[in-house]
DNA sequence: CGTGTTTGACCTGCGC
DNA sequence: GCGCAGGTCAAACACG
């Protein structure tokens, strides 16, 4: 069995992110290859799942379907990518690790293991940090800073960040009382990716989603849980 | 006029 | 304690 502190603090793994889907991407071959290490049962094995990876498979579908519908390719020819990677800016406490393997449930129901590393948990350290919503981030290809998700952001600020040539925004979900944040950047050794970071859980559905597709959102939540 | 963006100032955590 | 860097605030501004 592998064990936690045996994955490296970051993994990334590429996702085929097919620009010319026709239906709807929930049901696609593509997706439904792409998405098939992320389980039911895999999430339900990892004792600090606290829905945010729900949110990253929801928000990558929502910018899916938004390429989809606006007929969004990469400009670069060939499949646009997308990475997922776990955060190394805030690696697991020994404390979180040895909580999560004592928590771990059976080894078939582990056999993804390496998935959740998708998301991230921050709690106090110690008495030292300050909670942290959960944060996961992801690399798309593509000539747009910001991905339509299908939630509506307000942009609050914006930093240039030291060693990269392209600033830093930062957005929050405009929805009353939800505290979702994100963080949107070029990739400083490639500026043709855009990392978008996600901190927080939404406590609503996506406006679009809601409005024209909630067929699609009952069979996403039918699919994670 | 309402909504969203820009941007300099300020706050906070962290390493030394 | 100090300085740096990242994150946030909020007033000014732009735009439909």
């Amino acid at each position: 069995m592998e064990r936690l502190d045996q994955i490296p603090t970051q993994m990334e793994f590429l996702l085929p992110f097919p620009p010319n889907l026709t239906s709807s991407p929930l049901f696609s071959p593509q997706y439904s290859k792409s998405f098939a290490s992320i389980t039911p049962s895999s999430l339900a094995s990892n004792e600090v799942d606290d829905g945010s990876t729900s949110n990253l498979a929801h928000t990558l579908l929502s910018i899916t379907a938004q390429n989809s519908k606006h007929g969004l390719t990469s400009t670069f020819g060939g499949p646009q990518f997308l990475s997922l990677h776990r955060s190394n800016v805030n690696p697991w406490s020994l404390g979180e690790v040895t909580d999560c393997l004592r928590n771990k449930r059976t080894r078939e129901e582990n056999q993804h293991v390496g998935f959740f590393d998708i998301k991230m948990k921050m709690k106090k350290m110690k008495g030292r940090r300050k909670v942290r919503e959960p944060r996961f981030s992801f690399k798309t290809m593509s000539d747009v800073d910001v991905l339509d998700d299908g939630y509506k952001w307000r942009k609050y600020g914006q930093k240039v960040v030291k060693n990269t040539h392209h600033p830093r925004s930062y957005y929050r979900c405009t929805q009353v009382n939800c505290r979702v944040k994100k963080r949107v950047e070029r990739f400083a050794e490639d500026s043709r990716m855009v990392i978008t970071t996600y901190e927080g859980r939404h406590i609503h559905s996506p406006p679009d989603l809601h409005l024209e597709d909630s067929h699609a959102q009952s069979q996403l939540t039918n699919f994670l849980w």
